[in-house]
DNA sequence: CTGGGCTTATGACAAATGTCATCGGGTGCG
DNA sequence: CGCACCCGATGACATTTGTCATAAGCCCAG
């Protein structure tokens, strides 16, 4: 019986997948969490084998979470198969990916390949990452473009990253230059869409 | 027995919800679809008595959807409580919102009360749509800010309006100002949020 | 050691964004 | 009728964005 914890904010479409995956005869959800930072402390009450995590969720990403559980064997599941995101879940030492898009099969599949100590990354997630190749962006372009995005003007950006206007101005000009876009606007969904903010 | 055709295009989640659905003993889901252009043809063949819809769908939202179904019994699965979205689904004559935050229960009777008539509203989604109020911007200061959160420069919203620049400019101005935004970027994302654009 | 890449910065300037005042036309409401 | 609102426009101009050339320091790999 392999036990798992699965962590999604939406409580319809956490109950959906836990019922599902109860069906499973060799699985068993033991919690379910409805927030990235109630996580860690659920874990530890729980001892779960595999833990199901989703990406989008109050309190910290499901990226961010997988990070502070190293050796712990995760399963991500994605709504969107963002290289950046599938990159940065596999430096975490996550060895399972699997989109929202696949049948229940398929991440019960990747439930219990983690489980032995294998990996599961769902073929078309891998091809896109493997062509969309390593983020085109420096870390201080990825975080001044992350704060345009939240709409900061490129003083503000200086100031939180205490910048002269001048740097911000050129970080995001690379950005922009890099990712193919033509504004500061379309950067940020280009960036955004590949996961690489 | 109330017959259910259910649309989202995350096969994982549909699959899941349309399981948990089936469990109630006077629901039945007789079709699954998951692109939002598909809706239609679907209900044609399977003659549903109550549609779901998810919003964010290719091919069509589940907005559109339910405009293009007038009379047609549905319920609106929503990620967000977007102001914007409840009050378009309402005036499309949507009887039935639910978000995914709720539990299935809560799904099952916005459908029963969907189907017998009723109407079933998600008290907390009433009350920040109420809070929300109206929509601030005019349909073209949306048109425009719709455009500009692609990344269209003022000219190339021009063209596509048939405006000049002035007047974009002008509309864009009014659309920060009126959401009480600094720049284009926190504009689009305070729109993006209340489910305006 | 050299070259490449990253980081940070300066400065000049072109282009785009954003503001504001104003005007005119049309519509609906009190 | 007057007013408010929406729509579309003009024009002037301040501010911000974006580009480009350049420079220096640091680190790493060949």
């Amino acid at each position: 019986m392999i036990r798992l914890l699965l962590a999604d904010d939406q409580h319809l479409i956490r109950g959906a997948i836990a019922s599902l995956l109860n069906l499973e005869p060799d699985l068993e959800v033991v919690a379910q969490v409805g927030r990235g930072d109630e996580v860690a402390a659920a874990v530890a009450e729980h001892r779960p084998d595999v833990v199901v995590l989703d990406i989008e969720m109050p309190g910290a990403d499901g990226l961010s979470v997988a990070e502070s559980l190293p050796g712990q064997a995760v399963v991500i599941l994605t709504s969107f198969g963002r290289p950046g995101y599938l990159r940065r879940a596999m430096a975490a030492g996550v060895r399972g990916f699997v989109p929202k898009d696949a049948p229940v099969e398929q991440l019960a599949a990747a439930v219990r390949k983690v489980h032995t100590g294998g990996r599961y990354l769902d073929p078309e997630l891998a091809a896109s990452a493997m062509m969309a190749g390593e983020c085109p962006l420096t870390e201080r372009e990825r975080d001044a473009l992350g704060l345009a995005a939240r709409g900061a003007s490129v003083s503000e950006i200086a100031v939180s990253l205490r910048l002269t206007e001048g740097t911000v101005r050129n970080y995001l000009s690379n950005a922009i230059m890099k990712l193919g876009a033509s504004n500061r606007i379309s950067a940020i969904r280009a960036a955004q869409e590949m996961g690489w903010i």
